[in-house]
DNA sequence: CGTCGCTCCTGGATGC
DNA sequence: TGCATCCAGGAGCGAC
């Protein structure tokens, strides 16, 4: 479950190299509303013998390259599942799409909880899609720079936690890393993010980079239901610090760790690490 | 524009 | 034991 940037950077690397270069021949759509702004029968016909020339991944957010200049955009929100199935795989409860390929092969989206969408756009649209055109930087790329970070700070009267899970202002972050990297920095997530100390902010700035690079390198966090495109489960669980942990022992201090909603969202923290 | 709260869903956990 | 309620949380949306 919760797939963040390491678990759909993993999703990413292990759908690509089976799906590179084949060809669509079309999609059955069990439940409409996860197939975005687009009829069913439309879908399908759009896709059909549209070849995948590449598949990139933008926060949370993966984008498929197709042939005829089209784009498939999926969010795979909180439960969302691609998996790379064999027609003779027994269809799994929840599948809400089965894509087919031109060799009899096939990619099936499965949410329990329905929260995922599929958006199929011309690529030069892709910029105006809700989410996407506002999309904040990628955390793990040049643009993400220790300066950026603590000048953007500066000006954020909001609670850091709440910051960090901002898709507009740093793309790909959730709830499991921005607790995670919160503990690994020692900074307590109901801070006002711009009183944080130049120091403070190194420190986050370099535990932000460490905990997702860390998630990908595990193939991601599974807790509930994650799974890669080929069904794997990642390890990153047993890398986990805080987040879970409330109740038991700190693992650097030992005092009890600490869960507490901030923003709405469930915070694991521990209190003596993490001083307000 | 920044910030906040509500909403969408299912099913496992918890409460009485 | 059974039924009701809570909770998980990403992100679009409306309110202020």
């Amino acid at each position: 479950m919760m797939p963040e940037l390491p678990e759909v950077e993993t999703v990413k690397r292990s759908l690509e190299g089976k799906l590179k270069g084949k060809t669509f021949a079309g999609a059955e759509v069990y439940l409409d509303k996860i197939v975005k702004d687009i009829d069913p029968v439309d879908f399908d016909q759009k896709l059909k013998g549209k070849k995948i020339t590449g598949i990139e991944r933008r926060g949370k957010y993966l984008i498929f390259y197709l042939t005829g200049g089209l784009a498939m955009v999926v969010h795979l929100r909180m439960t969302g599942q691609l998996l790379y199935c064999s027609p003779e795989q027994e269809k799994a409860k929840h599948t809400h799409v089965i894509f087919h390929f031109s060799d009899s092969d096939q990619l099936r989206f499965v949410d329990q909880r329905q929260f995922g969408r599929i958006h199929l756009v011309p690529v030069k649209e892709l910029d105006n899609l809700p989410g996407l055109k506002s999309l904040g930087v990628e955390p793990l790329g040049k643009t993400f720079t220790r300066e950026f970070f603590k000048k953007e700070l500066r000006n954020r009267r909001t609670k850091i936690k709440p910051l960090l899970l901002d898709q507009t202002f740093v793309a790909g972050i959730g709830n499991i890393y921005a607790d995670e990297a919160l503990f690994r920095a020692m900074i307590n997530p109901e801070r006002v993010a711009a009183t944080l100390s130049p120091r403070e902010t190194a420190r986050l700035y370099m535990a932000i980079k460490e905990v997702l690079q860390e998630g990908i390198e595990n193939k991601g966090t599974s807790i509930k239901d994650y799974l890669d495109g080929e069904g794997n489960q990642g390890t990153n669980q047993n890398n986990l610090r805080v987040y879970g942990r409330h109740g038991e022992p700190c693992v650097k201090c030992g005092k009890t760790v600490e869960k507490k909603s901030i923003g709405g969202r469930s915070s694991h923290f521990c209190p003596k690490c993490q001083k307000l």
